[in-house]
DNA sequence: ATGAGTGCAAAGGCTTTGCATTAGG
DNA sequence: CCTAATGCAAAGCCTTTGCACTCAT
C-alpha cells in the first residue's frame, strides 16, 4: 500500500507542501516519522515508532500532532486500546483495514472499486438526507487474522 | 434506533441471559448503565453516564469491562479521544455512525440493506482471500455535524 | 455464611506541558 | 539573529487496582 522508497522525492514534496500550507517545516524529526510509517503495510503505534526511531516522546507526540493536523498522518482505530498511525490516505490512496480482535494487528486492504463506488453513492445520499456534510467513510473488517485464528 | 422505553422486559431479559452466560448478574448498577445507554439514540461517553447516573467512577469502568465483555455493550470509536459506549448490535441492530469531525458528537444510522448486503458479500471475499476470519464490519461516516457546518 | 459487587482513595500508565537548549531560515 | 523545534523532567488526566464494606444467594 505505502512502501515507498525512503527517497520517495515526489512524496517529500507533497508532504512538505502540506506542512508548509500548515505554516509547519518539515523536520528531520518530522521526516523520521515519515520514513518510519512508510516502512510497513500497517499502522504502528506509538511505542512501535519510539523503538524505531529512537526520538524524544514528547517530540514523536507533539509532531504526530503536527502531522495529523496538517493532513499528513491519519490516526487509525483498532480494538485494543492503542492509538496506530499511518500516512494519510491523500498520501497513500483510500484503503481500509483488517483489524485482529485479539491482537489488535492491523493490515491494511483495499476492497473492489465497485463496491466502493456503490458504498459511496449510499452514503452521500444518506449522508444528505441526515444533514450531514460528508467528508470521508472508515471501513474497518474486524475479526481474527490469522495468526489468531 | 434503541430508544427503548424504561421498562423493555423483552431487552432486560436479553441482557440478563447474556450477562449469565458469562457468570455475571444483573445487578442494579450494570441495569443503571444500560437504561443510560438506552436513553438516546447515540453512544455516550463516561463523563456522561457518570454524570447521567451518580455511579462511582471505579464501579462504572469495571461494570463497563463486565457488559462489554459479556456481548451487552460496545465501545464505539469516535475522531476525538473519548471512548464511548452503547449497547451492543446484537441488542439494537446493526447500524453505523455520522462521526462530526469536529465536535465529536455520534449519531447512528442505517444503510440501505441492499447496500449493506453487497458490502458483506465483498468483504466475506475480501478477508477469506486475506486468511481473515471476519467477525463483523465498522463502517463510520465522517463528517461535519448539521451544527458544525 | 460466602463470594460477588460497591465505593473510596491510591496507584498506574499514557499523554501533555514547562523550560532551557539547539537548530534552521 | 529569531523563532520554531527539541529533549528532559514534571505535571495531568483517564483508567485500573487495593481494600474494606455491603448485598444477594
Amino acid at each position: 500500500m505505502h512502501n515507498h522508497n525512503h527517497h520517495n522525492d515526489a512524496l517529500y514534496k507533497d508532504i512538505a507542501a502540506r506542512l508548509m500550507a500548515a505554516g509547519q517545516r518539515f523536520t528531520t524529526n518530522r521526516r523520521t516519522i515519515v520514513d518510519a510509517l512508510c516502512g510497513g503495510d500497517r499502522p504502528l503505534s506509538i511505542p512501535e515508532i519510539l523503538k524505531a526511531t529512537s526520538l524524544a516522546q514528547s517530540s514523536l507526540y507533539r509532531n504526530l500532532t503536527v502531522l495529523e493536523a496538517a493532513g499528513v498522518v491519519t490516526r487509525v482505530i483498532t480494538t485494543d486500546e492503542w492509538g496506530r498511525f499511518e500516512l494519510s490516505e491523500e498520501l497513500t490512496g483510500h484503503h481500509h483495514h483488517l483489524v485482529c480482535s485479539q491482537c489488535g494487528a492491523v493490515t491494511d486492504v483495499t476492497i473492489p472499486d465497485d463496491v466502493e463506488t456503490d458504498l459511496d453513492v449510499a452514503l452521500a445520499k444518506l449522508a444528505t438526507r441526515a444533514g450531514f456534510e460528508l467528508s470521508h467513510h472508515r471501513l474497518d473488517l474486524v475479526g481474527l487474522c490469522s495468526s489468531c485464528q
